[in-house]
DNA sequence: ACCTTCTCCTGACAGC
DNA sequence: TGCTGTCAGGAGAAGG
């Protein structure tokens, strides 16, 4: 579910709420989740007291830094969340963990239909080693020197591919990409390589303004993404091409917008405007 | 290095 | 109503 600009809205709307805050307890409702550790992992029992000092977004990962260089890592896959709830709603079978706070009358919920995603409990010096190997640069912070780099260093990978790898860009998933190569009037089929250099700075800006716009509108829900307060977001209405095979093409009316498998996923395109 | 396919898991929806 | 097949925001593993 969750790509950047929802990672982005949930971690704004948690930080709100949480900073500061000490854990009074951490509970893991489902056993898979005690299963996902990676080794050297905490027990939930070592988060009591614990302060949150610091709570931000990597790619599509939350990370919450505690007191005593604890850290937690948490990555929602395709149907998770992460919300404050009243204590009074129930707890359904899909609701895995549970993280309650002296002084807050809402608790912290992680639920996840598909079981996919992830909450590690893990000292802060590993997530940050995990977080090195496993992602490229942020699509906010990597400049446009090093974007066409990437590029050309990455150049046999077509260009759906290349945004979807996590190692060479992070935080990009399957609907934004889809949302800036029709921005950027790219095929989501030519090799990154390919690019002219006025293509590699219209493909750069596009990712740039189709996640700010995201973002303002608090990310897009399709089904199952809520922010931090439980709330959807607005940008599903915004989406140009995602979800939309069978329409004219909003930007050239010439051709439909087509509906692809490459590497598994469903890709929209336009066949006439996307070059 | 890159591609496709399969896998984890649950639920929604289309077609018969 | 109920079956079967397909699909879904992610991403790692395996094989070509």
């Amino acid at each position: 579910m969750p790509e950047l600009p929802e990672v982005e809205t949930i971690v704004t709307g948690l930080k709100a709420n949480l900073l500061g805050r000490r854990v009074k307890e951490l509970v893991f409702i489902s056993p898979h989740l005690k299963k996902k550790q990676l080794p050297g992992a905490f027990r939930p029992e070592a988060y009591r007291r614990r302060k949150i000092l610091d709570i931000w977004r990597r790619g599509k990962m939350i990370v919450f830094r505690f007191d005593g260089q604890l850290g937690l890592l948490v990555h929602l896959k395709m149907t998770g969340q992460l919300f404050l709830a009243d204590p009074a709603r129930k707890i359904d079978k899909h609701t895995h963990a549970r993280l309650t706070f002296y002084g807050l009358k809402k608790e912290l919920l992680f639920r996840d239909i598909r079981k996919f995603g992830f909450l590690n409990c893990l000292a802060l010096s590993q997530i940050e080693e995990k977080i090195k190997t496993d992602l490229g640069p942020e699509p906010f912070e990597i400049s446009l020197n090093d974007f066409r780099y990437l590029l050309k260093r990455h150049g046999q990978k077509r260009l759906k591919n290349w945004l979807l790898d996590q190692k060479i860009i992070a935080g990009i998933g399957n609907i934004y990409s889809d949302e800036i190569l029709f921005r950027a009037r790219l095929s989501p089929f030519r090799l990154a390589g390919s690019l002219t250099e006025e293509q590699a700075v219209r493909f750069y800006r596009a990712a740039r303004r189709v996640l700010e716009e995201a973002i303002a509108l608090k990310g897009s829900s399709i089904s199952d993404y809520v922010d931090a307060m439980g709330e959807k977001g607005g940008y599903q209405r915004r989406h140009r091409v995602y979800a939309r095979d069978g329409q004219l093409c909003p930007r050239c009316h010439r051709e439909k917008i087509v509906r692809q498998k490459i590497n598994g996923r469903s890709t929209f395109y336009c066949p006439a405007c996307q070059l």
